[in-house]
DNA sequence: TCGAAAATAGTACGACCGTTCGTATTTTTA
DNA sequence: TAAAAATACGAACGGTCGTACTATTTTCGA
């Protein structure tokens, strides 16, 4: 690895921490060069574009993201033990791994009324993250540990509400306990999907 | 109402538009001053600050957002007639009446990690709207429509992720019938919590 | 070790930011 | 209707923004 993509490397660690915090409409330039000593001009040539920065960072974001949550679970096996592994790993990334808060949810706030290829990036990869899940709950109605009249994108719709929360009252309202509510409202769900629930 | 008043008035009311767009942190004055077609220093001089604008914007929006959600379902009777016409204007609210999106959703992801007023306005506000949610639950509970054991901050919590998800996904996946989904995702939650749900 | 290539710095630019201030205009009040 | 007060304007300030250019330094293979 050459002196500049080691660099670069170092560049977009950095960005992603300062994005995490500020969100990729807040991270700077200026301000991602202070923090890495460099000048401006000396950051921005390894991007071109602010935008193309914000992108970057948005797939440092996403490999860093699969790594932590879906990457652990796919050693376990297919159905309600990956999905439990999936939601165990999401919810202790979301108060503990990334304590600055998640790209894609401040992204989303962010971009939700914007276009541009920013935008569509960062809808693709939450598209992206949503069928990872329909595919873990789907293999979870396959082996009957879930409902055969389960709808998965209606669960997924709501393990993602569940997650949503988490970091809004964990970080806005600054809760304790907002993990244990998550788990809670995680094992009502899976309860109410179950083969014996009545529908 | 003086002329102050009046010119104060549609200044705010444009700035609740242009924030439920691009966000508090993306209100700048000189946008909104050209959306009204005045001087950036006559904007200005109607607020003293940025930060005070913010906080005014918040302010009208919480009028707004209890006169949308909460006032009309205080005619219906407590219990869960109540909490269903609440969550009806929610979900109504979030995706017809302010198709720009919600500022306490937006600020929500703009303010978790800064701090200053704008950010205890915020908190303030959202931990208020919480509390009414928990009033209404308490009182279906009372009633005995709800489990007796059940946690009203628990069934809120949950009952919150769901507006998140719907607003995530009806606006920055622009996803259609994300309502369906959000009403299905009531029921069961209504039905887990209810009387004689095996608990 | 030398020289081409890559990487970084430096400088400048126009645009917009929030804010200040002095002045002009309009509105209200006496 | 004149004086007083409220309101709005225009210009300017110091900053920061992203970006474009040029110069300098560093890296690394021949």
């Amino acid at each position: 690895m050459g002196k500049g993509e080691q660099t670069r490397a170092a560049i977009v660690d950095a960005a992603l921490q300062i994005a995490s915090q500020q969100g990729l409409e807040g991270l700077t330039i200026g301000q991602l060069a202070e923090h890495r000593q460099m000048s401006k001009s000396g950051v921005f040539a390894h991007f071109g574009s602010r935008e193309e920065l914000q992108i970057t960072v948005l797939e440092a974001h996403e490999a860093r993201f699969i790594e932590d949550v879906l990457r652990p679970s796919l050693a376990r096996p297919r159905g309600l033990e990956r999905l439990h592994a999936i939601f165990e790993a999401w919810v202790s990334r979301t108060v503990h791994t990334a304590p600055q808060g998640c790209i894609f949810i401040s992204g989303a706030a962010e971009y939700d009324d914007r276009s541009g290829p920013v935008r569509d990036v960062l809808v693709r990869m939450v598209r992206g993250w949503q069928r990872e899940l329909v595919r873990a709950v789907s293999h979870a109605i396959e082996a009957g540990q879930l409902d055969g009249a389960t709808d998965p994108e209606q669960l997924v719709f709501e393990l993602h509400g569940i997650i949503l929360t988490l970091h809004h009252d964990g970080r806005l309202l600054r809760s304790t306990g907002s993990s244990e509510r998550a788990y809670r409202a995680f094992d009502r769900l899976i309860r109410s999907f179950s083969p014996n629930a009545a529908a």
